[in-house]
DNA sequence: AGCACGCCGACT
DNA sequence: GTCGGCGTGCTC
């Protein structure tokens, strides 16, 4: 609306503050920002009496507030959004769902990089002159203070060497002797990369031929010059020299000298520029594969395509080792032609591996990569690619369903069935695969879930033709899959032919594969040496402090950890409760299997893959760099090694304690046993030549689920699952919603939960409120837990009201004056 | 979440 | 008597 008024009409701006407050704060725009101003942008505002943060603008309305005076915003970050509308629409779409504050999800949403802080630097009062008043340690810190023109606390603190001093600023604040501001600043910086070219003055051929002349006589400059021109012929190609050389060529090799540089960078032979770099370099293009889909691959993606045309979302169930991933770079790349944007998910564990080496070889610098053990700035490098067109595929974790995209054509999520697609902690508690088919769905987008064992809850979508299905039974290069030799520890323990934890077949077979030079998994999914030590005197057990768990033993670091709450503690030489040096380790975890493995089969070159060894950036690829290259012959390690490491030279795959997998109290266990174990077998035996072997050592080979394991039957598993699931009202007939109550008082705790389970059962009756009860781990970091758990049937329940009726219960149990310090947290669909 | 304001124990 | 402990309540 254009009118002569226009000007005299105030804007507001209604944002979103990364802060848990359940609601958006209006603000008024300033006139000189009216222009400017665009819903997605950031802004910088103040928030309560000293705080300085960055929001993001929701809404710009013209309804000033009627209850307070709106405070004006400071600045303007964005000229154009960098949050786009589609994004603010899930982000509201996830707060509301996952019952959490949209500040919340914004939190998490944005990379740091991108949020900014507001750091309080301080400078002297030029008009303070009552001295007299000063303690003598703040008289010492304000003449620090006035040597410099300003100083930044941590700046401060190192100058008087001292650690904690807000309060003495504090005090000098409040005598009027310094003066506090608040200098805000951006934290990304790209990365820049220091060049050195010659002058335009110098590129011709003839002033070359001169300068080299000129320079006879010093050898030092001479040196520099030659190295240049060696790496950038501008003899040949004067227009090479534009692009210059790195100056680090120059600074690496010790024999040319960096004051020579300097001499003629001062001539003006050379000049130095910067340029702006990608982060992601490092990651090798290679030559663009060419992708030939086999048979059953062509088949799958045809089959793909029809179901599209029907259904939203498509479930692929392929069988490990069938070459999905060939399938997905041929719908990417349809979806890129088309124009689309594409999102490519994949399990934090899966996504350092060869699959992205793979997918960067077909889509090069088109595609970006989103992953947690980038830095910060690499992130911010991601966000910003997206959004002015760079990226046009991401293949990212969970978090990047966050990413600032506008217009997706195809969502894939890979091994949909893992459980690190749900965020547990902090909020929003959030399910990747559920928020990708929603997001699909706000895009008019598809969505793929892949897997070779998909969730119940897809499977089951897709059985009642919700979803597409589409299945490869094949396996790639027709490898045969895997024999399975089952076990029997009981029998061996009994015939004492175990060595620990080592059966006799095992040994043997690791034995055999070792002569063979062929490569070994070993699959322990327990981290450390053994999970809790013992006294055998008076059989004492090694626990944590703050938490309901016994320590695990770790040799190397000669630790008790809590795998908890992080909690260390020394290794005692004797029983802390009756003094007998008899403390033994108990149980096994990876450590003590390579250690073991050592004294077994002092020739095999072990390595182990867990948390702990490979928490450094690169670790978790120098292991399996290592292992692929053939310098490793056995690979211990947990969950880790289950996931995406397809080695041709891997003929043996051996499972420890495949029980403790199946029995697992969960509901899920037997779901997840088949998951984990067909998942570790699948890496054994990729060639068409010879069959891998998988070893499963159990105390009851009988089980059926170990059967439905070695024939592959995930149908069989389905259909006796599901009936249990049915029966006692579990997913995928009802959803879930955990909540769980914290308090330091155990019994104030439970008082609490009975409470709230009671005002919950009121209404929603009593089948569909379990608990409270406490957890497998009833305190963690010194707070006693107690669970309730609402089952609500799909059909049956208005999800959305009953949803707010919890919340409303929880906020009753939060602001109970009889109940104080209470924490509770809500997972919905809670896995 | 932060951060400020406000009411009760160990120190110059 | 003060310094400072962290309990509770608000933030446009």
């Amino acid at each position: 609306m254009t009118s002569l008024f226009e000007d005299e009409i105030t804007l507001f701006a209604d944002l979103i503050l990364p802060v848990p407050v359940p609601r958006l704060f209006t603000y008024r725009v300033p006139r000189t920002m009216a222009e400017m101003i665009k819903v997605g942008a950031r802004v910088i505002v103040q928030f309560g009496k000293n705080r300085v943060i960055t929001a993001v603008v929701a809404h710009i309305h013209s309804n000033p507030p009627a209850l307070y005076q709106a405070k004006y915003i400071l600045e303007l970050l964005d000229d154009e959004p960098i949050i786009t509308t589609k994004q603010l629409e899930l982000f509201n779409w996830i707060s509301e769902y996952y019952l959490c504050n949209i500040g919340e999800v914004l939190n998490v949403a944005l990379p740091a990089g991108l949020k900014i802080t507001s750091q309080s630097r301080i400078q002297h009062n030029p008009e303070f002159d009552y001295e007299e008043l000063l303690t003598d340690q703040e008289r010492f810190i304000l003449d620090e203070i006035k040597k410099h023109a300003t100083l930044s606390y941590e700046e401060v603190a190192r100058m008087v060497n001292q650690t904690n001093i807000t309060a003495v600023i504090k005090s000098l604040v409040g005598k009027r002797a310094i003066i506090l501001f608040e200098e805000v600043k951006e934290k990304y910086k790209p990365k820049v990369v220091k060049k050195i070219r010659l002058t335009s003055a110098f590129v011709s051929e003839k002033s070359l031929v001169e300068l080299t002349s000129s320079l006879d006589k010093i050898p030092k400059q001479q040196d520099i010059l030659m190295r240049y021109l060696s790496h950038v012929p501008v003899y040949n190609h004067a227009d090479l020299n534009q692009k210059g050389l790195d100056k680090s060529i120059f600074s690496q090799d010790d024999s040319l000298s960096d004051s020579a540089l300097q001499t003629l960078i001062k001539k003006g032979v050379f000049e130095q520029f910067d340029i702006v770099v990608s982060r992601f370099a490092d990651i090798p293009l290679g030559p663009p594969a060419v992708v030939n889909l086999t048979e059953s691959q062509t088949t799958a993606f045809k089959e793909i395509h029809e179901a599209f045309s029907e259904k939203e979302v498509v479930l692929l169930l392929g069988i490990t080792g069938s070459g999905k991933t060939e399938v997905y770079i041929e719908l990417i790349k349809q979806a890129m032609e088309s124009g689309s944007q594409v999102l490519f998910l994949l399990p934090e564990i899966a996504l350092t591996t060869q699959i992205v080496v793979r997918l960067r070889k077909v889509f090069g610098d088109a595609m970006g990569i989103y992953h947690s053990k980038f830095s910060d700035n690499e992130r911010v490098e991601v966000w910003k690619g997206i959004l002015d067109g760079k990226f046009q595929f991401v293949v990212g974790v969970r978090s990047a369903i966050f990413l600032p995209f506008d217009n997706l054509g195809l969502i894939i999520v890979d091994e949909e069935h893992e459980t690190s697609y749900k965020q547990h902690d902090p909020a929003p508690r959030y399910h990747a695969r559920d928020v990708a088919v929603i997001m699909a769905y706000m895009h008019k987008a598809k969505t793929l879930l892949g897997s070779a064992t998909p969730s119940l809850e897809s499977y089951y979508h897709a059985r009642s033709g919700r979803y597409g299905l589409v299945e490869i039974t094949q396996r790639f290069g027709n490898a045969a899959l895997p024999t399975f030799v089952l076990i029997d520890t009981k029998k061996e323990k009994k015939q004492k032919t175990m060595k620990n934890e080592f059966s006799s077949v095992l040994l043997e077979h690791l034995e055999s594969n070792l002569n063979n030079k062929e490569q070994t998994i070993l699959f322990q999914n327990r981290r450390g040496y053994s999970p809790y030590m013992q006294c055998e005197e008076c059989s004492w057990i090694s626990e944590c402090a703050n938490c309901d768990v016994s320590l695990t033993y770790h040799m190397k670091v000669a630790e008790l950890r809590c795998h908890y709450c992080g909690h260390k503690e020394e290794v005692p030489r004797t029983c802390p409760a009756c003094g007998s040096p008899k403390v033994k380790t108990m149980g096994y975890g990876t450590e003590k299997i390579e250690e073991e493995l050592h004294l077994l089969l002092p020739a095999a070159r072990v390595q182990r893959m867990d948390f702990d060894t490979t928490r450094a950036k690169n670790a978790y690829q120098q292991i399996i760099q290592e292992f692929e290259e053939g310098g490793t012959d056995i690979l211990v390690g947990t969950q880790m090694v289950s996931k995406g490491l397809d080695f041709d030279n891997v003929s043996m795959v051996g499972i420890f304690d495949a029980d403790r997998i199946i029995h697992f109290p969960e509901f899920r266990a037997s779901e997840r046993a088949f998951q984990m174990l067909t998942q570790v077998s699948g890496r054994a035996g990729r060639r068409a030549d010879k069959p891998g072997k998988v070893l499963i050592q159990t105390a009851n080979p009988a089980q059926k689920i170990l059967e439905r394991i070695i024939q592959n039957d995930y149908t069989g598993m389905y259909d006796a699952e599901i009936l249990e699931r049915e029966q006692y009202h579990y997913p995928p007939f009802t959803r879930l919603i955990k909540i769980t109550v914290k308090h330091v008082d155990e019994a104030t705790s439970k008082r609490a939960a009975v409470v709230l389970a009671e005002k919950l059962t009121a209404n929603l009756g009593q089948s569909r409120v379990l608990g409270p009860e406490p957890p497998l781990v009833e305190r963690v970091r010194n707070q006693f837990l107690f669970d309730i758990l609402i089952k609500l049937e799909r059909e049956k329940i208005n999800f959305k009201a009953a949803k707010s009726f919890i919340q409303e219960k929880v906020i009753d149990i939060l602001t109970d004056k009889t109940i104080k310090g209470v924490h509770v947290v809500i997972d919905v669909d809670c896995v």
